[in-house]
RNA sequence: GGCUCGGUAGCUCAGUUGGUAGAGCAGAGGACUGAAAAUCCUUGUGUCGGUGGUUCGAUUCCGCCCCGAGCCA
């Protein structure tokens, strides 16, 4: 058995699906979402209400310190023995969230790769663009092909993996083509929206998140590691505190920060074949999305 | 009513010593193997306010009109 994933924008309604979905069929549900998976920032993160949260069993959300640095590796080697154990119970695992690497990193695997090295980042972050792509080319010439140049991160990276394991890169990197054999069956849908009907979606909960205390939250949180801090809308509303911006357009600029965020996502999941696509009209509850999963996916009907 | 500035891409503006125009932002498209809500790449034809005139040719010069802002009555 394999899980079931439901993947797509943010905004589109992934949440109160999976929370239906699960009812329906006994499922549990996985979180694959970069940023839900921090305790503390409920509201910035959207995370499902405590209600929700206790309706069904919701795994992964809440479970990592907001000062600590997480990343795609760890969350894999969180959430494979998590989706093992609810399908030895017999349920279905329902891996639900819009981070196109997390889930990739479930469905293709991750390479054997070293690890991000703090010390190392922070040498090579101080060396300009040109210096680290001159190196790159240097001890991986075919890894600097395969690597965009013009961002200075990937070069980092590619070769933070080098230097660490003294073995090119581009050799050590595995196979993720799309279309070649995935290690299993890949289950799942991605769940979106006509692109204007999404972005009042996004305008909307962003209101919503002030209405309900987003920057009080903002306010109080702890301490973030560097890449907690990341999420949207934290930057944002910490101009609002320092006084640099008014509210409305702190407003604005977190639903455009997220519109565009839903944009890069809809980019990604469109090459996802193997997930079925459900576009969601305004009249769709997640009741009738189940509906139409169960259509697709007669597997997951527990009355079939 | 008079005078002075403005009116150019969705927005803010540049520019054309007369040969029909270009930046930033917004928007759109794309990439993506341990920072991924991150990071990066590509992408700019618009009655140059309207209308007459001068000119081979006007968005550019001149007249009039319309619309803003300001000053003087």
């Amino acid at each position: 058995m394999s899980p079931f994933y439901i993947a797509g924008p943010t905004g589109a309604g992934k949440s109160s699906v999976a929370l239906a979905l699960a009812q329906r069929c006994r499922g549990e549900i996985v979180n694959a979402d970069a940023f839900q998976i921090y305790r503390g920032l409920d509201i910035i993160t959207a995370k499902p209400s405590p209600k929700d949260l206790a309706a069904v069993p919701h795994h992964l959300y809440s479970v990592i310190d907001p000062g600590d640095s997480f990343n795609a590796a760890r969350f894999a080697e969180l959430a494979r023995p998590c989706i093992d154990q609810i399908l030895s119970r017999d349920k279905p695992a329902l891996v639900t969230g819009g981070t196109g690497l997390y889930l990739k990193s479930l469905t293709h695997g991750l390479s054997d790769l070293p690890q991000a090295s703090p010390e190392l980042r922070a040498e090579l972050e101080a060396l300009p663009l040109e210096e680290l792509v001159a190196r790159l080319k240097e001890l991986d010439p075919v890894g600097a092909t395969q690597t965009n140049l013009a961002n200075k991160r990937y070069v980092q990276r590619a070769l933070e993996i080098t230097i660490q394991s003294g073995t090119p890169m581009s050799t050590l990197k595995t196979d993720w083509q799309q279309d070649a054999a995935p290690p299993a069956p890949i289950h799942g849908v991605v769940l979106t929206r006509p692109r204007e009907e999404l972005y009042q979606r996004i305008n909307h909960r962003v209101q919503t998140m002030f209405d309900q205390g987003a920057v009080e939250e903002v306010a109080g949180a702890p301490a973030l590691s560097p890449t907690a801090e990341k999420a949207i809308g934290i930057a944002e509303i910490r101009a609002l505190l320092a006084g640099l911006i008014d509210r409305q357009t702190c407003i604005e600029q977190i639903q455009q920060a997220t519109r565009r965020f839903a944009k890069r996502q809809i980019t990604w999941f469109k090459k996802e074949k193997a997930f079925q696509t459900i576009c969601l009209a305004p009249t769709d509850t997640p009741e009738s999305t189940c509906e139409k999963i169960f259509r697709l996916f007669p597997d997951l009907n527990p009355n079939t």
